[in-house]
DNA sequence: TTTACATATGACTAATTAATCATATGTTTG
DNA sequence: CAAACATATGATTAATTAGTCATATGTAAA
């Protein structure tokens, strides 16, 4: 076990944060995370929900899922999303909470 | 008090949330950051810890400084950095266990 | 007050990326 | 199977942005 107190963390790991927070950082997959937080919801739902086009959505959609925040399933000819990661969830709302408290 | 259950959360929320997090996804400011959680620290020496260009660091500072992120204080010729945010770093730190709980 | 040192700033460039458009894939119903 | 519906995908475009370079600004020492 080396003591290497040079690198106050090691760059992996500020790449992965920097990934996580990258996908997390965009207002549309912001929007959909949130969404989803009370229901799950197909593609076109979230595109009607958020005024924007369906591939937009589903492009995001892929985002989410390849970050492994939301999954899938399949409903008849509609694709069903949900959270697939609570965790990043309780981040979120510890972020709603400090950026309300900068707002006073 | 409205009941607008169709909007899972005002898009000025979301807004300041994805700007905090565009903030803290890049890995020179996240970098940068950590380095800080340890002590304060000039420009030049994080420039030479990190391994990068006095310039490009001085940007980054500038973001982490708009964002209140970092606050800084002139001794003799040198800025000296230092954290100005806790609440921030209380939240990477959760990120980080996020993170690496991923990667099992 | 020159000179050297430390940082900040502005212009520029290359890379990333969100949205769009057109279309392909997959599913159900008549 | 054909047609309608729902989603995914690839190419393209416009906008954003991190880093670089040159230089300006600010501070201290000779």
């Amino acid at each position: 076990m080396d003591i290497k107190t040079t690198s106050p963390i090691d760059k992996e790991s500020i790449l992965s944060i920097s990934k996580l927070f990258k996908v997390i950082s965009d207002p549309t997959r912001l929007s959909v995370l949130f969404l989803l937080q009370k229901k799950e919801c197909s593609v076109g739902n979230i595109a009607i929900s958020l005024d924007m086009e369906q591939s937009a959505i589903s492009h995001q959609l892929k985002t989410l899922k390849d970050a492994r925040l939301v999954k899938s399933r399949r409903e008849g000819k509609s694709m069903l999303y949900s959270l697939d990661d609570l965790h990043v969830f309780s981040i979120l709302e510890q972020v709603l909470t400090h950026v309300s408290e900068l707002e006073k």
